[in-house]
DNA sequence: ACGTCCAAGTGGTGTATACCACTTGTCGGT
DNA sequence: ACCGACAAGTGGTATACACCACTTGGACGT
């Protein structure tokens, strides 16, 4: 094809953003709206060097980022391909239930079951903080499209979000209340996957067998200077509702 | 610390390796060795640019490629710094049992069950191939420690590696095999993640009772042209040997 | 003694250039 | 008709340079 129709896509050189990630963020939106498919060829670094006046690195590293995103695919020699459609990762991002549900279709909700100030020395050692600090326990039934899904237990350091304990967290997420009305972000966490089965108690709230398979996760959370740990979580999803999905790369 | 020892490590240009990546492999040694210790720096851009004679963005690229592998972590205007350990391990790359078992400190092994010669529709239709291609079915039953730790069925496409079922791996990482004797390069993998119960069978190998809790992964893995399918893996974990740890990062 | 400012050092972005390895199609000779 | 050589185009590595944003610590002034 030389027909070359020329995809004018939106560079701002006074922007704050970088050439490289805007070129980028442009191209990953014509993937995403199938305007370009898959298997289709993406203009080459010399191409986008010369429609968009720009140096090859430059044009490079925004195909280097797609690439190592799983948006497309180079072959030396060949050229650069858009990749098949991935499936989303589950794994690798900190998100809320909320969002996860939201990339799989379906509609999140919740069934609060405690909400108050405790003080638990267990979790002060997961967290690795002193054991006379309190916590804001909320426990949840999380639904999806109306059923139930997980059984979630967080604990959130109470010095950090007074309060907490009187919101109603039906048809609210935790994250974003914890953003917008306290000012806490969130930046990265540490969470452990294994599989349990179900014992009388989550088996009667989540509506399975006892002794059906769930997978069991337990998180501890840390702000965004990476080392201020906030939040520890212990989930509990059914096994039949439930899959974690992940893209592998090889180091 | 202007005192700088030097850390000499070996270059050579001469090398079909690239320098980027020799660089990338000496530092990363330097820190598994325990000679770059957290948190402590690691020299810095222009540092390494001036000791190995190296352009500054040569050193860059070795840096970078560490900071996505989980090595360093870096700061504008600081410098860059060894990460800790947990935050390496909780990245996930696509590895052989083997590797894996390294990494968590056990030692890997095998029971041959089956090695053997297929057709096979639904793996066919896993992989998106034609239902009429050949497999390589090999079934293993995974030790740690002498232990079992998990049972795990790999096919196969025959066309890309005739003879492989003629192979012993009991003692032979699956993953090497392809690549020192069929020259074949993995790239990546789709992995999913559930929980489910020991059947009969399963029990019986793994040495657990039937309904005890399991983890099961399903991977497709492609050659490192990144859209061509060569293996689909099912592998079943003890529930009570095995866990997942992840590091998440705040999208 | 205290604060302010600034220089030096760090990583982040961008340009311009060169050569290499590999793929593909074409042109030319046999 | 065949095949080899070659040119053009691709991504991969490497160099050298410039300027920016940010952090830190020390010099300087008050």
């Amino acid at each position: 094809m030389t027909m070359n129709r020329k995809l004018v896509l939106p560079i701002d050189r006074g922007s704050p953003l970088p050439i490289y990630y805007q070129l980028k963020e442009a191209l990953k939106q014509q993937i995403e709206s199938g305007a370009l498919k898959p298997h289709e060829r993406v203009p080459s670094e010399r191409e986008l060097e010369e429609a968009y006046h720009i140096s090859r690195m430059t044009a490079r590293r925004a195909l280097e980022e797609l690439e190592a995103e799983g948006y497309i695919y180079r072959a030396q020699g060949k050229g650069s391909f858009v990749a098949e459609p991935k499936i989303r990762q589950g794994l690798l991002w900190l998100t809320s239930f909320t969002e996860d549900m939201r990339e799989r279709g379906m509609r999140a909700g919740a069934r609060v079951l405690r909400a108050e100030v405790v003080s638990d020395e267990r979790v002060a050692r997961k967290l690795g903080i002193g054991s006379g600090e309190e916590f804001v326990m909320l426990q949840r039934l999380r639904l999806a499209d109306g059923e139930p899904m997980a059984l979630e237990t967080s604990y959130l350091r109470r010095r950090f979000c007074p309060g907490l304990e009187g919101h109603d967290f039906t048809d609210r997420s935790l994250y974003s209340t914890l953003q917008e009305e306290y000012g806490l972000r969130l930046g990265r966490a540490e969470q452990a996957v294994e599989a349990k089965v179900a014992d009388g108690f989550e088996a009667e709230l989540l509506g399975v067998k006892p002794g059906a398979p769930m997978l069991s996760m337990e998180r501890i959370t840390y702000l965004d200077d990476g080392q201020t740990p906030i939040e520890y979580v212990r989930s509990i999803y059914r096994g039949d509702r439930y899959k974690l999905y992940v893209e592998l790369k090889r180091r």
